[in-house]
DNA sequence: AACTTTAGCAACCGCCGATGT
DNA sequence: AACATCGGCGGTTGCTAAAGT
């Protein structure tokens, strides 16, 4: 039957935000929360699609993201987690509290999947390298592809060789010390582990569902009338940034203390990039 | 200094599952 | 039950800055 795009493209904007579209997808969200994403380009005087609104809310703009690299207790929690769930950056994210699986995904292959293969790990399996070699079966994308869409116990049964299923298992589950115990062992088994990781506070949360994190309050109004609701969910809380009439809050929200340098780099950016828009 | 290559990241695309009609 | 719509997810692309030659 096929489906409609979420949008025409004819007359919709694409590429990078401005900050002036950052503003108005701000102070609309902020104002009105986000019921309906198609809705929301419209009202908010915005040329864009629905999804590109929500895609740029929830991966630069929310409030409540962390900005700059991730830490390395985070970026172990990201190795742990993905040797447990896979490509499921989505579910990753959940556990990484201000961290997007847009910014995770990116970090995992910019950083850790290199920083996996020069320690001699397999970043698809988490399995030795060399141990790997020897298995036939590849680490093409394909096989990754397949293996994130599909479920854990098909993963483990139809696409990965015994004892990556045993890893996946019982060594996947590994709290965060033992896995980069788990590097530096590239060569042999490092797999001491058993299920009673399992028993572990940490595993445990770990591998629990997602975490009901959402309390932030930008989630839970629709309408005009709860912004004073929102406001007074906190009243100890220092004025929002994005506040009507002040108008210094966006440069406040891009640095998102990464101190000025990122900032000057973003406005040179914005400036030289597209020009035009300012 | 000029050019090329690499790295990093924001944004897009297409698919899927959930939900509504 | 069938179809339409929406939100969300994961993979990929494209642009820019940095590094290398």
């Amino acid at each position: 039957m096929g489906r409609q795009p979420c949008c025409d493209k004819l007359g919709v904007k694409r590429g990078p935000w401005t900050a002036e579209e950052d503003k108005k997808l701000m102070s609309f969200i902020m104002t009105n929360g986000h019921c309906c994403w198609r809705a929301v380009p419209k009202l908010a005087g915005l040329l864009r699609c629905g999804k590109s609104c929500r895609l740029r809310w929830t991966n630069y703009l929310r409030p409540d993201l962390k900005r700059g690299l991730l830490t390395d207790a985070e970026e172990q929690l990201v190795i742990d987690l993905h040797a447990k769930l896979g490509n499921r950056w989505s579910k990753i994210a959940a556990k990484l509290p201000g961290r997007t699986d847009n910014e995770i995904k990116n970090h995992w292959n910019t950083h850790i999947k290199k920083k996996l293969i020069k320690m001699g790990i397999d970043p698809v399996t988490h399995e030795p390298l060399d141990r790997k070699q020897a298995s036939p079966t590849t680490t093409s994308q394909s096989t990754v592809t397949a293996e994130s869409k599909s479920g854990e116990a098909t993963r483990q049964q139809s696409a990965q060789p015994d004892d990556v299923v045993r890893d996946m298992s019982a060594g996947g589950a590994s709290p965060p010390e033992s896995s980069t115990n788990t590097a530096s062992t590239a060569g042999g088994s490092s797999s001491s582990s058993s299920s009673s990781h399992y028993q572990d506070p940490l595993v445990k949360w770990l591998l629990e569902e997602d975490l009901p994190t959402g309390d932030e309050p930008w989630l839970n109004f629709t309408a005009v009338n709860d912004v004073d609701e929102f406001s007074s969910i906190s009243p100890a809380a220092p004025a929002l940034p994005w506040d009507v009439g002040m108008t210094d809050w966006l440069l406040d929200y891009q640095d998102f203390g990464m101190g000025e340098s990122s900032l000057l780099v973003d406005a040179s950016m914005v400036n030289s990039s597209n020009g035009s828009n300012f």
